[in-house]
DNA sequence: CGCTTTTTTGAGAACATTCAAGGCATGTGG
DNA sequence: CCACATGCCTTGAATGTTCTCAAAAAAGCG
């Protein structure tokens, strides 16, 4: 938003100035700890296909995402994958921290990150209990987030599996405000759909058209889809609609 | 070990002589720090088949588990279940602290448990950089074992899931130290198990009798296996034993 | 010991996979 | 601007692994 010629540097932070920060773990500091966040903060672009970082790789960084979408995925030694997660702007990549990372990171879109190098993260963790405290929270919502796809992987159909995606996908899409109505943005391809639910190609492929047939959904494009019945697509999907949970599950 | 008709009361308090602690949150406290989390913890012991907390329960305590096992899992509507981890003495229970607890927790054997009220241990986390730090720690190692897990479910066939499972629980029986070379005790029905790996019963039982014929195991009884060909079983799990990592992986 | 529960085994069916081919976009070069 | 190549998606047919239904065997328990 900067023009060309302006002086980049003013009173506004880039952090303070940040559309995800509300989002992320940032999103509870005072403008002091932002500061001190800023200054270990570097910023990092990827291509669409660009590795971020490999299963086995020295973790030496931790990322927020600010724009694009990732995929963190894990291989068996004979190539079948299973991703285990796609993050949207706002959420926090590296969070498993050990040594090595346990997992790989590759930019699906054009991908835009903030690097946190992880000793220092970790240094100011110490110093600022409101990021710690944030950081638990996060790795806490992202376990329950995973026992929620080991139900998904291990007990449900295929029809099943795509309609709980969509509607993960449409809540996610609603929480960053990126959302138009029951039309949902697929920026993921076929094959990355069918590696994060446990299926083939041909799989989610022939359950998108039998959605379709059956007037769960509507296809406007390969990469659109309109959540035409939205209270079938829950019902399939298994998912509980407590009508105050709703809101808070998740966001 | 106090035998009776001796008093109890001694200088070394329950938590110092706590078998578990090593393996536990509790292992990296200072003997100050534990008197504190001593003070607000209380023991609670369950019957096999009982009920710890439901899905929806208030989230009102966490648990460490000091004996016997638990498993913890969700439900679909309809019944389906997957459950999504079992724990053993020195496993923590109930990280995924949201208001409410977002899976159940039976008792599978007689078990005993440390109870902490969340209010206080929240408190106690604030003040005790340790603890929170520990926390987190274990967040971040339950995420990487329920990414494995997702890997499991989403990709391997009934024999490697099957694999993967026998080694996974005799690794954290040599952790317990709790382990009588490749002889291995299973707590854990079919009926669990297959829940678990997201099979069925039959299956589970079809593919325990299908290694054992291959010579991968011997199974001197029901509920103990053998783990006959560990090379072969670590193959088919699609572990990869890097000499260095194998050690400190989920340790 | 006789009962119940769990586990094993069998046969047939189902859902998802594999293998194969065709369609439909997108992009490049003529 | 069109022809063509490429990659992704869809559809079809056959196969296979796992599931379902059913019953027998084994194990656990009073």
């Amino acid at each position: 938003m900067v023009g060309p010629g302006k002086d980049p540097r003013t009173t506004i932070s880039p952090c303070e100035a940040c559309s995800v920060r509300e989002l992320s773990v940032c999103g509870v500091l005072s403008p002091s700890e932002l500061d001190r966040l800023e200054a270990i903060v570097g910023k990092n672009n990827f291509a669409p296909l660009q590795m971020i970082f490999s299963e086995g790789d020295a973790a030496a960084s931790l990322f927020n995402v600010t724009g694009g979408v990732v995929k963190i995925y894990k291989l068996l030694p004979d190539g079948r994958r299973q991703i285990t997660g796609f993050l949207f702007p706002g959420d926090f990549l590296g969070l498993a921290l050990h040594d090595t990372y346990s997992y790989s990171a590759e930019a699906i879109t054009a991908v835009s990150l903030c690097r946190f190098p992880r000793t220092k993260l970790e240094t100011l963790m110490g110093e600022m209990p409101h990021l710690e405290k944030q950081m638990l929270r996060t790795a806490s919502n992202e376990l329950a987030a995973a026992q929620d796809q080991m139900l998904l992987l291990g007990r449900k159909s295929a029809a099943e599996r795509v309609a709980t995606f969509l509607l993960m996908l449409h809540r996610r899409a609603l929480r960053r405000d990126d959302s138009h109505g029951a039309l949902l943005d697929l920026p993921i391809s076929r094959a990355d759909m069918a590696d994060y639910l446990g299926l083939t190609i041909e799989t989610v492929s022939r359950t998108f058209t039998k959605l379709k047939n059956e007037g769960l959904i509507t296809l406007p494009g390969t990469h659109k889809v309109d959540l035409a019945d939205m209270d079938q697509l829950e019902d399939l999907a298994g998912i509980v609609v407590d009508e105050d949970l709703a809101n808070a599950a998740y966001l």
